[in-house]
This record gives C-alpha cells, structure tokens and sequence, in this order.
DNA sequence: GGTAATTGTGGGTAATTGTGGGTAAAACAA
DNA sequence: TTGTTTTACCCACAATTACCCACAATTACC
C-alpha cells in the first residue's frame, strides 16, 4: 500500500521525482512500468505500478457503455493513460496533456493513495484540502453508513 | 491499550521524544514502525503503531469512490500517513507539512488513545480542552444513542 | 537529602535525496 | 533528406535527513 505526503518541483521539462522511498518498489514491480492517467473526480493525476493498472483496466472494461458516468470515466481513464518508467534519478516524465489537465504549476504535491499515488499542484491542493477540512468540521452532510459505523 | 498525557518539546529539526514508559511496546510492535497521520476532525496529528494502522489502512481501502465524504476522508488520512521510526533517542521526525496543520510550536502535548497518540501543539491543546468541558457540561448538542446509554 | 540512573533536549557530521542543467539520441515535421 | 523539437541519459550542487555524541533535567533509590 501506498501513502505518505511530498512536496515536490516540476521542473522546466516537466519532470518529476518520486520520493526514494518508493522508488524501489516502483523500479521492481512489473519492471518499472508506470502508468499515468488523469484522475476523473479532481483535476489531479493518478500513478500506477502496471500490474495496478491491469487490474483497473479490467474493471473499467466491465462499465456498461449505457450508464453515463461509467462511460465517461472509461474514456477519461483509458484515453489519457500514459505509460512511462523511472529515469535514474528516479522522476517520470509528465506530458504536456497531463500537465495541463492538473494545472501543475512548478510546485506540485504527491500523495500515496493505497494502489496508486496522486499528484496535485500544490496550491490547489491546498485549496482544497483546507476546504474538506472545514466541511468535515462543520459536519456539513451526514456521513455516509460506511463512515458512521467508522472508528479510527 | 495507550493512555496518559505527557507534554514534550518539538525541537528546531522537528523531532519529538516519545515518553520513555511507551518506547518499549511501540519499538517491538511490528519491528518498530510506525505510521504519523493527520486527524482529520482537529489540527492534531496521530501516532499508530504499523500494525494499528493497517486496520485502518483496510477499512478506509473499502471506502466508494464515488461517496464524497467518504474518497476525502481517504484522501486525507492515507495521504498525509508518514512512515517512520523510533531514533536511538527515542524521537520519531515530524516532518514539515504536518508540523504546520497542527500549528506545533516549541511545546507539544501528546495523549494515549487507545490504539493510537493524539499529537497536541500544547497551547491549542488547552484551549480546546476548555471549550470542550464547558459544551459538555452545557449540554450543548443532545447525545447520541449509543451516549445514552454509556455509563462511565 | 544525596547520589546514581534514567530521560529529555540540543547540536555536529556524514550520507542520502531532490533539483537543475548540459549534451546526445530519438522522434517528428517540412 | 534536413532542421526542429522532444526525450533520455549524464553529471553536479544544495538541502534535507539519519546517525552519533554530549549535556541538563528529572526521577528513582538508598
């Protein structure tokens, strides 16, 4: 599982590094096949080791192309995968689509997320995180059953 | 089970030093690692043993993505979740992004909580305590069942 | 109350990690 | 083909982190 937080910088030609903590994992697994795709719910991307991927990949297969918004996930998801690999100094190579999709900017957050990690630009993650936070404060919505019976 | 309340120190390279009486069972869990996340209801940080938080870590994995509440709670809390360990003093780093959401300064409090520590800047810690004793005593916000009929 | 052990705190040094940029190879367009 | 842009690989510096040692404060014990 992956999690964890970074900060990190875009630079001029669009890479980025993977914090080294991770860097072995994702160099071993599926021999260091990456891909990347766009995250459909937030303008943020998604990261995944190959073998995560296949398996999304199946059950994206699986959508009915007569619902919606499983159609336009599929499409989304599919359509913007990108595969990439560590350079060795351990950073992959966003592409200019992808860049502007998450409006990464040359500061940008990395985010580890189970089977995959996120990655924000950094101001927006702000934004946002400090906007959940205060709905979560405000108990704003009633949570869900999932979370209702949740104990941390 | 986790209890007590120690005020520490955070010093000028972020680390603090966990109370002596805890290092034992928390270097020997799980060969003494341990996950630093965000609490997501306060600006306060939690301290789990790694075998405490991959309970954690599988509950919040079957959270839907398509609940709101319930992807952010994920976002947050997996996210920000920090691996780290024990220095031969005794001290876990905490890094810079989370010393900034719970406001840490020079002095920290930090409180057993069951499987957890709730990590405190002292000073925001003492205000909150206050204002908590006095809601509860006002009855402010009628209590839930399951408070009901808890008797302590 | 005095002494010894333990615990909390601070800081120096060396290794690791993140970042930027130069150059060569590859891909693409005219 | 040729010229231009993009990508891959290399090297180097700066910042951060891990590891070590030392002292001060506290606690336990006689």
């Amino acid at each position: 599982m992956f999690r964890g937080f970074n900060t990190l910088s875009v630079d001029s030609k669009g890479r980025l590094a993977v914090p080294s903590r991770h860097r072995e994992r994702l160099s071993s697994e599926t021999g260091g096949c990456l891909v990347l795709t766009l995250n459909p719910m937030d303008r943020s991307l998604w990261l995944y080791p190959l073998i995560e991927w296949e398996l999304i990949e199946t059950k994206l297969a699986e959508l009915s192309d007569f619902d919606k918004q499983g159609r336009r996930t599929k499409q989304m998801m599919r359509g913007y995968a990108t595969d990439c690999q560590l350079d060795a100094q351990g950073r992959i190579l966003i592409p200019q689509e992808l860049r502007d999709y998450a409006q990464l900017k040359k500061q940008a957050v990395i985010l580890g997320q189970g089977n995959k990690f996120e990655i924000w630009d950094e101001a927006a993650w702000r934004e946002q995180r400090d906007q959940w936070l205060e709905q979560i404060g405000d108990d704003l919505g009633e949570p869900s059953d999932a979370l209702r019976s949740l104990s941390l």
